[in-house]
DNA sequence: AATTATTTTTAGGTTTGTCTAACTTTTATT
DNA sequence: AATAAAAGTTAGACAAACCTAAAAATAATT
């Protein structure tokens, strides 16, 4: 009932380029995963008689609900990998791509819950992306990093990339926390830093180093 | 200069039978491998080619200087996600071996060191089983746990598995350290539970849970 | 609408790692 | 030492996942 490192790696792409346009092509699939055509073919017989996606030849293709599900569970561990590797092992979040598409193919459910619950259930990657739940269910609002954010927009803090005690104590004496709104105020382009003001109180300059892995989103929908 | 998933796994299956007997045979690695006996000679040849073993047709084989290098690597990438599994993700034992043995393929050096590092260089797995350093050096006196330790010897503490603040507490209050030496004085059968003297101490009762965790070594080489 | 260009599929081949069945070498037994 | 048994190797086949080259279907252009 699991499925190959191969087949995994078709079903996350071809979920990825579903996000866009709805339906694929075999071209598309082919420059995405630079393998050729007539491969994308071979494997696309095979993800059919596995019912993971919908595809009739020459009509393009797109996942099925079972395929869409395990997309899911693939971007979760992968995610979830990411995350554990910034976060913990102090990776910069350049780096940990390439090493989380090894990782996501460990597929032990219950390995990934633990893991998810070590991580505390974090609900964004450090790429800002929005990392599935145990149920599938994932964030849709889009999150950037804080030094993205525009001028006197409301920011609601979602997440703080690479904790560590310093950090804390840093977040702590400027009192932001998870759910925190605030503004930018002011950006100086000589060294990147901002000035922002937290709720109501006097405004601050932070700099760009800690700007960076703050994320935060506009919105509600978050807690 | 990487090996596949199935070269590692000979790799490792041969590093282990040839710890005990020098040399190893085909059939004593389609045993152990639960593989037939021709895949065993083709996947020797294989091996050959890229230096990792010694091996003469009908004469069994062993692993090269190289060969015992990988294999070391290897066995240090599983041993160390079972500590992590055990120690971070909270798995007993029992789990860890088989999803370690998906993980230790994942062949990342910077990824691996970071771990151990993140780990705080743990010498030993949840099983006992020596870590090799970053060197590939590990400590060779074997490790049990504190429960399967005999009467009146002197044991040194070499770790303590599942670290948590409520197992630092109760480990703090019997003034048990790494490196702290210890005897059992009375084994009671009902609750597995033992009498230890701690240094100088008065002599304390713990858990069978407890002494389960405690590693304890013999001797001089440890700190 | 006919022709050309592009896209996709099919047909047949390669590599990796496995298998079974047949054969060879080594070891054990009489 | 001859023969039987066991162990190990070779030969040929197969599945997975890729490839190239040729054919077929669809889309674009005159």
């Amino acid at each position: 009932m699991g499925y190959s490192v191969s087949e995994e790696n078709y079903i996350k792409a071809i979920f990825h380029l579903q996000q866009k346009q709805g339906k694929v092509t075999t071209n598309e699939l082919s420059n995405h995963m630079k393998t050729r055509p007539a491969s994308i073919t071979d494997m696309l017989k095979k993800l059919k008689k596995r019912n993971l996606v919908h595809y009739q030849p020459y009509q393009g293709f797109k996942l099925s609900v079972t395929g869409k599900k395990a997309a899911i569970e693939i971007i979760r561990r992968h995610r979830l990998w990411e995350f554990f590797l910034a976060d913990k092992l102090k990776f910069n979040w350049v780096e940990v791509h390439e090493m989380a598409e090894q990782l996501e193919h460990v597929s032990n459910k219950k390995l990934i819950d633990k893991l998810d619950e070590y991580l505390a259930f974090p609900k964004f990657d450090p790429h800002g992306d929005p990392i599935p739940d145990i149920n599938g269910k994932m964030d849709s609002t889009p999150q950037v990093s804080l030094d993205q954010w525009s001028l006197n927009k409301t920011a609601y803090v979602s997440q703080v990339m690479y904790s560590s005690p310093e950090l804390l104590e840093l977040l702590a004496h400027h009192k932001i926390a998870i759910g925190t709104a605030l503004e930018i105020k002011k950006r100086f382009e000589y060294d990147g830093s901002i000035e922002i003001k937290v709720q109501q109180r006097a405004p601050v300059t932070i700099s760009e180093t800690l700007a960076k892995i703050i994320f935060v989103h506009h919105g509600s929908t978050h807690q």
